[in-house]
DNA sequence: CGTAATAAGTGGTCTGACCAATAGGTTAAC
DNA sequence: GTTAACCTATTGGTCAGACCACTTATTACG
């Protein structure tokens, strides 16, 4: 049938089948959410078998590209890369260190997000954060965690598209899961301490401001070390017997 | 947060299988570098068709967990986690900013993996660092640019090693080979220039001492930002026309 | 003793079939 | 006429058995 099979492929026809659809996805001729041919059609007009098909499609879901349910079809996953979490990413959050070591995280990319959207947003950018920031204080009033905790990481994550940082955007968005967990959890604690929220309300004001309005990176960068600084004295009383020494404190005021 | 339209997931055998084997792995069962048992083995093992098992497998390997080699056999990956690079990543590296966002992305993660090193790296963590910045040396005095832009990308790397932060180290991990094409750039075009290249030794010198020696953190964390100074000075040459302004300098100066 | 031919084992692909869930159109009930 | 139940074609999920291509270990030959 397939008139190739003499031929000695070095590269296995799966990935070659793969790289193909891949393409179809990311060059756009099939937009996310879109349903995928089925896997008999592209097994015909690939000229393989479905077997090889499958082989393929089943690789691009497992690195999150597409999404396959029985009977219905093969759909192009809504976000590409968004809903994604790779799956290290959840072990560590669930080690011992996890969260913090997220906030360490968030800590280093988070600061330069902020510097950088300070001085190179543009103005649709800073009209996305201000919306963010609008949404973020509505839920706040809601009383309703699980609202707040995303339109927070909504906030967070409008940052990072402000940068302009393709990279740094990409690593906030795989792990936007995360971060909502994250978030959740804190808020948890901090819902006990009226002051404490108080602060936060202002810290976001304060990122806010230095990057839409004021538009001071150095402004910016030090509101948000100041943010999580504040989250992270939070975690502490649960975690006193920790195994690694945790300074963000010094870490932030150090310049 | 998650999906509205998740669906009761009905669980599929192969996925199953998936969750069987990777547990193997992840307990320990099968240690990194080991062969796996065959396919039809594992088919009869937990009594399903062999195209199933072939799938569960083909899952893992697209996740990086294991590696299959041709009528050799299926062996769990060296470093779990370490060889997979997101198709995202590879994607932004090749548009026209990639690099230079590649650059912000090190400068914000390794400023602080550097600080948390200094901080409470173990005794056997500098020592690695140590024998990497050693093995950097080396490779300088070779003339070999891809080895040099190994070592230099393992030296990098330990630090993150040394953070004793598992997200960081992850983030830097699967993204090593962007790193290490990065460096190789980088080097290429540095190589012209020996006063630069002096320039370059002289910090990594410093990075080194600082961490292991000193134990500095402060010192460390601006080691590092002077090195990707000089580094992203060497692009700058090459991208007068980019599209948003680039100020890492002034993100290093500004306290 | 060493090297080359061979055999066994393993992943890679194919064919064809049947099962199970879904989606959409048709029909029946209201 | 509208809505609800149902039926069917489509599509993904699984299975079986076979053969090909590559690797590795064994064996036989020089």
């Amino acid at each position: 049938m397939t008139g190739y099979l003499s031929i000695p492929r070095v590269i296995r026809a799966a990935d070659a089948i793969m790289d193909q659809v891949e393409r179809l996805i990311l060059e756009g001729k099939v937009r996310p959410g879109q349903k995928l041919p089925s896997e008999r059609s592209l097994a015909e007009e690939f000229d393989v078998s479905r077997p090889t098909v499958r082989e393929a499609i089943q690789k691009l879901e497992a690195r999150g590209l597409v999404q396959r349910r029985h009977g219905g079809g093969t759909f192009v996953a809504e976000h590409v890369g968004s809903t994604f979490v790779d799956p290290m990413m959840t072990m560590i959050q669930r080690s011992p260190d996890g969260t913090f070591d997220i906030l360490e995280l968030r800590f280093a990319l988070e600061s330069v997000a902020a510097w950088l959207a300070a001085d190179r947003a543009t103005e649709r950018a800073r009209g996305n954060l201000q919306r963010r920031y609008q949404e973020l204080q509505a839920a706040i009033r809601s009383y309703d965690l699980h609202r707040e905790a995303k339109a927070d990481a909504e906030f967070h994550l409008a940052i990072a598209e402000a940068s302009q940082n393709g990279v740094i955007l990409h690593i906030m968005r795989s792990n936007f899961v995360l971060l909502e967990e994250s978030i959740v959890k804190n808020l948890a604690e901090l819902n006990l301490d009226r002051m404490k929220k108080q602060d936060l309300a202002l810290q976001h004001e304060a990122i806010y401001r230095t990057i839409v309005i004021d538009r001071d990176p150095v402004g910016a960068r030090n509101a948000v070390r100041q943010h999580m600084l504040t989250v992270s004295e939070s975690m502490d009383r649960e975690r006193l017997a920790d195994t690694k020494p945790r300074r963000l404190k010094e870490l932030t005021q150090s310049a």
